[in-house]
DNA sequence: TACACTTTTCAGTAATTCTTGAAAATTCAA
DNA sequence: TTGAATTTTCAAGAATTACTGAAAAGTGTA
């Protein structure tokens, strides 16, 4: 199969942003490939497309399974596996979400966490608890929010989007309700 | 200056997260110390710490100035600069995904926008075309959400998230009004 | 301007990460 | 069970990235 050059570009685009994660480029180019692709792409067909060792792929291909974000399907009558990208984005943000949360931000919450329960008696050591603790505080935060508005459904999520800084209206509107019902409310 | 035990944890898992992120060792590192540091930090101080030469932490704090991460400050009597982190995580958080913004998503708008105006007429391309706008509307809407939600005050948008998905009631209530009024509504 | 102090640059080396081909392992049909 | 097709592993080489010391550049004071 011969890139072109629209997929070509797109394909690259994304070799190069990967090497800026951690991601390394045979891995973004993959996942590009797989995205736009119109059908399922076997191994070689990958290798052949990108330029690529067929081991590499091999490797690329693990990697992205790893994360979940790959699709397997077989074809009648041929042995070898074909990967695709999930149909749906939302699908593929929400995993790339998740992932990231497993990997990267849960262990520094329980690295913070076992910090944050030693008791310390420096004021060196007094100084960067507190600080531990303003981030530990703001991760938990922020992702539990996450994780809370991701189930939501994508079509009310995009209102909630498209709404953008105006929820402050109806947050404004909230506390209203609350200071009316005589300070009861979300106990979160 | 020697590190207590509890705060080269912090700093050491820091340079291993850095490492997963496109971000090098050092900087990690670097930054994992000034964040937690009682008071400015001059560059010689920091390569004491954590074991790094001189120029590598220069060229460590060059990069985190890049990222605008960094704040200096000089101390009377004494030509050298010292460096801190900024006392609001809010605001270093923020900063953060402006950068990222700039750096990663920018550009990939700007190849997605460009992708989208060519006019293809193959099955692949056309194909390839609708997965990228479908790319393109996903991370305009949650970027541009995103910036939205950051402009709100942060005990604001702490409520918002303390809220989690219970925000999809206001939503109803919301769509319940646009109703009454006869369709009108936010035109975002 | 001269000088002491500080920061930055940069070429070379070290360390890490990526990529490959070949061999091993796995899988499935006959 | 055999054997062809396919995938995975792995050691070694290639490429990239990180790190250092030494030299250059910059900065402020006398």
């Amino acid at each position: 199969m011969n890139l072109t050059p629209l997929i070509q570009t797109f394909v690259l685009h994304f070799g190069e942003m990967g090497s800026r994660w951690g991601i390394n480029r045979t891995v973004g180019q993959i996942y590009a490939l797989l995205y736009v692709a119109r059908e399922p792409l076997n191994a070689d067909e990958i290798a052949e497309a990108l330029g690529f060792s067929r081991s590499n792929v091999s490797m690329g291909l693990k990697e992205l399974e790893s994360w979940r974000l790959t699709r397997v399907q077989h074809k009648p009558g041929d042995r070898r596996e074909y990967f695709s990208a999930p149909e749906d984005i939302w699908a593929i943000f929400r995993t790339l979400a998740e992932e990231r949360r497993k990997r990267e931000v849960d262990p520094t919450l329980s690295m913070l966490r076992e910090a944050l329960m030693q008791s310390v008696s420096g004021a060196e050591d007094q100084h960067a608890q507190k600080r531990m603790r303003e981030m530990h505080d703001l991760i938990e935060l922020t992702t539990s929010w996450f994780a809370d508005v991701q189930k939501m459904e994508p079509k009310n999520l995009v209102s909630l989007m498209k709404l953008g800084a105006r929820v402050q209206k109806f947050l404004e509107m909230k506390d209203k309700l609350k200071l009316v019902a005589g300070g009861k409310g979300p106990s979160a």
